[in-house]
DNA sequence: AGCACGCCGACT
DNA sequence: GTCGGCGTGCTC
């Protein structure tokens, strides 16, 4: 007998949607059988799609090679990771085994069998390792976390829930206990057969995956050992990486706790998944396949839940967040998904008070207006700290000769390049470009070149100087620290700051919307941001969404702790420097009132028939010259006449990038819309060939790459 | 992605 | 006359 397995691999060639190759077997095997097969030249991981006994009819039978053989020892892959891996391939138009073969450890490919066998063994030693049988009672690992009302009533309501939990809860009401909880009880659910139950927590960041890690270990490993939670993330070496994998597809891992490329793992016990801060733009993934792990998260609930159903079980997902997207709080409005309120804070801290600093009428070129000044110092005297939020890195944004007019551009993208002081360097934030700041001017040699706008080095610097007469309670001078992603490049230094911070060594923290995210800092009173002008105007409808969650965030960081707060007698407050004090934005963040700002956005967005109201996709173009780009743009139009849906989809003309060049390549898209989801959907289906093709017309030449991108987060 | 094949410039 | 540049095209 013979069989001729079709076979999902990962080269790119062969990434037409749903495309697969024909082997020859000897063996039957199933699908999500990890195979050896060769391909070309080479020897590649393949997955198993199908294993039918006749050759399809487009195979030459003779050109077939054979599957060199499966990875032993491995368990298949299930039918809904295969399922879950086919909707991500149709939905975000990219090739199968693109898809399936990202989501696997890149390990896995160099592995052995032998090798293998090892990592199995070990594996089912840990295992027996663990506490069994006469192990803690689970229930006793939550004593010591007492349960607010609001929390307890949320968990009441999980347990009944038939639908995805959009919990709605402010910053410091205590969403992470609940996570804790469901874990719990997902995890003592007895699954028929064999089956180790499972849960898939998600994190928008590296960033915050230690601290939450920290939380689960010390909750779950009494109870279920060593090795029940692992981490699946970028920063983590391949070998870390393939052991996390294969605990979780192998059972052994209880809890994962990952970023975006977690929603991949394979987890056969699935019975939970916690998509924490679900507004983070992190979830989308902005290259390759680019995939919303957000929204993957709930068709994956939706499949392992259809498929438990028949033993009366279900895979329940919660959406956490104190700044939800529109598109589940519009969900949540239409009773898609079940939406649960925590708006109070644990220990009753109040949300800090807004103050707003009308710029029109501060001293000219003040960095730090007077009276915002003046409340940081009386804050720093009381030895309580501030937390200053600038999104810009570097010393300044610019150098500029005055003489000529020379500015620091970068030679490879259509972008300044940034004064960073401290190395003394010019730098490309897009391209990465990096040279020592000239001497004088490179056009006319002209000495005087300086510096234009602001980052928060020089923040760092003008703060320090502005505080200079202040004392710190202990009679000190204020201590200013700046946190942003270059003074945590290094391993290790994001914990040595934030501990420097904790132990209240610092008084006022600089830093960009890194230090506005999840850490917990007990002795931060007052929160300022300095721009957020530039996103109440940006052309990106998106923009107030995201300001509006940066803000509550940023202003979740301050009097968190209510016991400290008593002793200080004063309540927290969140100071805004802005131009236009008036803005309706600013009325909803006064008084935290999200549901009504999200209320007057969906407004906006139905009226201009934008998402969650209409479906969008961008096609996009990098090549080497901005005519060419567009040229490939227009000829897809062109080609897209007499497709399915053509007539209910809005083809928008093509356009160069708002930083058109990057790295030499030119970059252009072009806006595709649709009322309809499906419509869009089939749309792009049928243009995906259509557009294969034109990368070849001759007016494309020079065509680097193309992608479409299904539901972009920037249009 | 790799890795071949294929057609034009500077070397033993 | 060969070595090698990387443009184009294929991998069951």
């Amino acid at each position: 007998m013979v069989f001729w397995p079709s076979v999902i691999v990962a080269t790119p060639a062969h990434s037409g949607v749903g495309h697969t190759l024909s082997y020859r077997s000897e063996f039957l095997l199933t699908p999500g059988t990890l195979v050896r097969v060769p391909l070309g030249t080479r020897e590649v991981l393949g997955v198993v799609w199908d294993c039918p006994n006749a050759a399809p009819e487009d195979l030459n039978e003779a050109k077939a090679k054979n599957v060199i053989g499966a990875l032993e020892g491995l368990p298949p892959l299930n039918a809904r990771w295969l399922r879950l891996i086919r909707f991500a391939s149709q939905y975000y138009q990219r090739g199968l085994g693109e898809v399936a073969l990202a989501a696997l450890p890149p390990q896995l490919r160099e592995l052995d069998a032998a090798q293998l066998a090892r990592r199995m063994k070990k594996r089912a030693k840990l295992a027996t390792a663990m506490p069994d049988g006469d192990t803690p009672a689970s229930d006793a690992a939550d004593t010591g976390h007492e349960l607010s009302e609001e929390q307890a009533q949320a968990l009441a309501a999980l347990e009944t829930a038939q639908a995805p939990v959009l919990l709605f809860g402010a910053t410091g009401s205590g969403k992470t206990e609940v996570y804790l909880r469901a874990t719990r009880r997902a995890l003592d659910a007895t699954a028929p057969g064999n089956v180790t139950t499972q849960v898939l927590v998600m994190v928008p960041e590296i960033n915050l995956t230690p601290q939450l890690e920290a939380r689960f270990r010390e909750r779950f490993e009494p109870v279920y050992g060593a090795g029940a939670v692992v981490c699946l993330h970028s920063g983590m070496t391949p070998a870390q990486r393939l052991a996390s994998w294969l605990a979780a597809h192998t059972g052994g891992a209880r809890i994962v706790l990952g970023t975006r490329m977690a929603i991949f793992a394979s987890m056969p016990g699935l019975r939970l998944i916690v998509v924490d801060e679900e507004h983070d733009p992190s979830y989308k993934s902005q290259e390759g396949a680019r995939y919303s792990a957000r929204d993957l998260a709930v068709y994956r609930a939706k499949l392992e839940s259809d498929a438990l159903a028949g033993q009366g079980q279900r895979c329940l997902i919660i959406l956490g967040s104190a700044t939800p997207s529109l598109e589940s709080w519009h969900a949540a409005d239409q009773g898609r998904y079940l939406r649960l309120a925590m708006p109070a804070r644990i220990g009753g801290g109040a949300l800090p008070r807004l103050r707003l600093v009308d710029m029109n009428h501060q001293p000219k070129g003040a960095v730090i207006a007077p009276p915002l000044l003046a409340a940081m110092a009386e804050r720093i005297e009381r030895g309580e700290q501030c937390l200053v939020l600038l999104n810009r890195r570097g010393y300044a944004p610019v150098l500029a000769c005055h003489e000529c007019g020379w500015k620091s551009g970068c030679p490879h993208c259509s972008a300044y390049r940034v004064f960073h002081k401290l190395d003394r360097t010019l730098r490309c934030h897009h391209c990465g470009f990096t040279e020592r700041v000239p001497r004088a001017c490179p056009d006319c040699g002209n000495l005087d070149i300086a510096p234009v706008g602001r980052g928060t080095e020089q923040l760092e610097e003008q703060i320090a100087q502005l505080l200079a007469g202040v004392k710190r309670p202990d009679g000190e001078p204020p201590r200013v620290a700046r946190m942003d992603a270059d003074t945590t490049r290094l391993k290790g230094s994001l914990e040595t700051q934030l501990a420097a911070l904790h132990s209240g060594e610092v008084d006022v923290l600089v830093g960009t919307q890194m230090i506005a995210k999840g850490h917990d800092f007990r002795r931060i009173t007052l929160v300022a941001g300095l721009n957020a002008d530039s996103a109440l105007f940006a052309s990106d409808y998106r923009a107030p969404e995201r300001l509006f969650a940066l803000l509550m965030q940023a202003a979740g960081r301050a009097g968190r702790d209510a016991a400290f707060m008593g002793t200080q007698g004063g309540a927290s407050e969140m100071w805004i420097q802005t131009w236009y004090p008036q803005h309706p934005l600013f009325a909803t963040l006064r008084t935290h009132d999200f549901p009504a700002f999200a209320t007057e956005q969906l407004e906006e967005r139905e009226s201009a028939a934008m998402p969650p109201y209409g479906s969008q996709a961008l096609l996009r173009a990098d090549a080497r010259t901005q005519a060419a780009a567009q040229a490939f743009l227009n000829i897809a139009a062109d080609q897209a006449a007499g497709l399915p849906h053509r007539d209910e989809i809005t083809l928008y003309p093509a356009v160069p990038l708002s930083i058109q060049r990057v790295a030499n390549v030119e970059r252009a898209q072009m806006l595709v819309e649709c009322a309809s989801r499906s419509e869009l959907q089939r749309f792009l289906a049928a243009w995906q060939p259509v557009l294969h093709a034109c990368r070849s017309a001759p007016e494309a030449k020079g065509l680097v790459r193309w992608a479409v991108d299904v539901d972009p987060l920037t249009i």
